[in-house]
DNA sequence: CTAAACCCTGAAGTATGCTTCAGGGTCAAG
DNA sequence: CTTGACCCTGAAGCATACTTCAGGGTTTAG
């Protein structure tokens, strides 16, 4: 298979062709060659570096994340366990962010469950709670 | 007790001069009195104010939420209920993201699993995976 | 040869919630 | 009467991940 054009590169890849050269911007897709006209040639295995950039984003890797983990991989210096380390690192924040929107959650819950929602909204106690709310949250 | 500069609603609201003035131009806290030199001048309970935004924010509201439910709470239309069911639909939302990442540290947790953190970089389980991951993500 | 489809660039816009900046007035203490 | 703390405004900047826009060249099908 031949080289691709950043339109044949992006439906391959399953983005547009705005996302390919806002990732070249960002130092994650490197600078394909040019046609004389000054279009961009991919090389096909293109396609599987794009794909990695989005399963990485679909595991919360953010695209600063991701350009590592694609620098990692190019560096003679790189052990397996760097890549591991990142993603328990990754798994660390994630539960964080899964442990505050729980706190969040029960919050609301524990709100929504004191009010009856028939009462009159001066008596609201979710609107009191968002008023005084002291040390509730936990 | 009397009217508060900015200054001395922020600091007893803990927040900052600058997220006051925010706030008034999103429309969150009205527009305060001026002296003749244009200073803002806070009525004390514009402090409670503040702090039922920030506590509404600390369970997840966004500052459009916000707006609205301070607009709600105006309104004498509005029912207990509709707060009521604000709540459960910032629940289901929330939810919604909680699973998005539970789903997320799953997977990194499948990766990190497979990885020995010992073999080369060529064969990281990892990156092979995020190379291909076909079916993987539920 | 023309029109559609495709490609190019740099800059600005989107959403969220502020923060920082530039450039100036005002107020209270000494 | 000066100095420092405090206040004012509008605009721009930050982080994230793109999208949209303005304005213009290229390629391909008919």
């Amino acid at each position: 298979m031949n080289n691709l054009s950043i339109g044949q590169l992006a439906s391959a890849a399953g983005v547009t062709v705005e996302t390919l050269r806002f990732y070249e911007k960002q130092g994650l897709l490197s600078k394909p060659q040019r046609t004389d006209s000054g279009y961009r040639q991919y090389p096909p295995d293109s396609i599987k570096r794009v794909r990695f950039i989005q399963h990485a984003k679909q595991v919360g890797f953010t695209l600063n994340d991701i350009g590592e983990l694609l620098a990692l991989r190019q560096d003679q210096n790189t052990a397996c366990a760097d890549i591991k380390s990142r993603a328990i690192r990754k798994i660390e924040e994630v539960d964080q962010k899964i442990r505050e929107l729980e706190r969040i959650r029960d919050a609301l819950q524990r709100m929504a469950q004191k009010c009856s929602g028939a009462g009159a909204l001066s008596d609201c106690p979710i609107l009191e709670e968002l008023d005084d709310q002291e040390e509730n949250n936990g």
